[in-house]
DNA sequence: GAGTGGTCTAGACCACGGG
DNA sequence: CCGTGGTCTAGACCACTCA
């Protein structure tokens, strides 16, 4: 069942948007149980590939993608031509965005702990924003800071800061001059999940941040969870690009 | 019971490597039916965060994150301090990585020619690697180029161009001198899950990279296919950096 | 061979949401 | 209201793999 419907569905027979058939129907196509027939459904969208609307069927799922550039705070990069005929009507432009913040004083997660260098027992400050598109939930922007570094700052209020957290932590005396960024792809993990309204087979792109001092010394950890099927992030280089001076 | 056990795990209750009860057992535990416990582990499986290894049980998954630096081509970076103490064992060094390569002339996927701006019905040459870490797949690798443009060279053959295929495009004539990356996560098509033997709830990593002349044609795309449990991509940017000169 | 998960049948009742 | 999918029961037999 899943095989017969998937192939449909790679192949083009079956367009993004179009209904399949209800679990009755498809038991009878192939005469067997609903419970056979569920399961096979349960693959095809646990592979992303379709999505249930109770209680209007199953649908074939559609990708809109936005493209993101990661590195725009430091690299204003102009959009070339190729680049605009690829995005086409897929960009943010002309939609509406709208974030929610948060702020908390918690212990860090292991890896933010890890990249901050904080020691076991201190506490981080977690600025925590779900950005969304149209009321929709697009991504997630936590950042994480040593607590000690902003004790008492404007940083603390959950409430958007118009110059950006960054140069308000520069105002603070600490500049970031150098960042690592690191992506990977996973499941969302059940809190992100929540928090994004993701169903099964939505995976996550994850771009996390750490940002130095001129001295070296990280100061902030942003941890960017973006939907994978809303998300693409976009970079360019050239071969006279110099780096690291 | 995917609650119960969703949170022993990410409660580190339950480690990596760790075994589930069997089926037999949680449905005792939570006094139901055996196909509710097996809707449950699915959710989890699905999820990501366990897998089945018949006969002997469901594990805890374990994510060994290998760093990978896609611009290594045109940037060599320095290993700084701190990179190092998060890559730890996980490098791909010490490891055996072997390669398997084959050559198709083919009409380009669409995402493909979009970007190669291939006429309908022009053909382009898939160079396909699957990578190999210690025997199991680790990323798949395929690059294509119009078919026009290499014709008779010797990226044609299957087999490993040790200088590299883009010295070897280089020289034809065809040196590339900026690149546009696009990253995303999805889950893998199903050709992709056959290549890369994924089973449910493994997501991966996109990496495209389209290279352009001096002129502006673009020359290649490169589809680099990640698995997401295994990699994580790793970049570097200084306030200092120059970019488009 | 024993024990694991994989697949399947044939029912039942519930929860949700659009018309 | 009614049709949709969501959850559950209580069985059965098969397929694989490790010891």
């Amino acid at each position: 069942m899943a095989d017969v419907y998937r192939s449909k569905i790679v192949s083009d027979e079956l367009s993004p948007g179009d209904r399949l058939p209800t679990e009755q129907e498809l038991t009878e196509e192939f005469s067997t149980t609903r419970g056979t027939v569920r399961e096979g459904l349960k693959v095809l969208v646990n592979e992303g590939l379709i999505e249930p609307a109770r209680p209007r069927g199953y649908f074939v799922r559609r990708h809109e993608l936005s493209y993101v550039r990661p590195q725009s705070e430091w690299r204003p990069q102009p959009v070339s031509p190729e680049m605009d005929r690829w995005m086409e009507d897929q960009t943010v432009l002309g939609r509406e965005p709208t974030q929610h913040i948060s702020v908390e004083i918690i212990p860090p997660p292991s890896k933010v702990g890890e990249r901050l260098g904080i020691a076991k027992g201190d506490l981080v400050v977690a600025r925590r924003r779900i950005r969304y598109i149209d009321g929709e939930p697009f991504n997630l922007n936590d950042s994480f800071y040593p607590y000690d570094l902003i004790k008492g700052s404007e940083i603390l209020n959950p409430a958007d800061i118009p110059r950006g957290s960054n140069q308000a932590l520069a105002d603070l005396g600490y500049e970031q001059v150098r960042a690592i960024d690191e992506v990977e792809a996973r499941m969302p993990l059940p809190d992100e999940a929540n928090r994004l309204q993701l169903g099964p087979g939505n995976p996550v792109l994850v771009h996390r941040v750490t940002g130095f001092t001129i001295d070296d010394r990280p100061v902030r950890c942003t941890v960017n969870v973006l939907i994978g099927s809303k998300h693409v992030m976009l970079f360019e280089r050239s071969k006279s690009t110099k780096v690291e001076g």
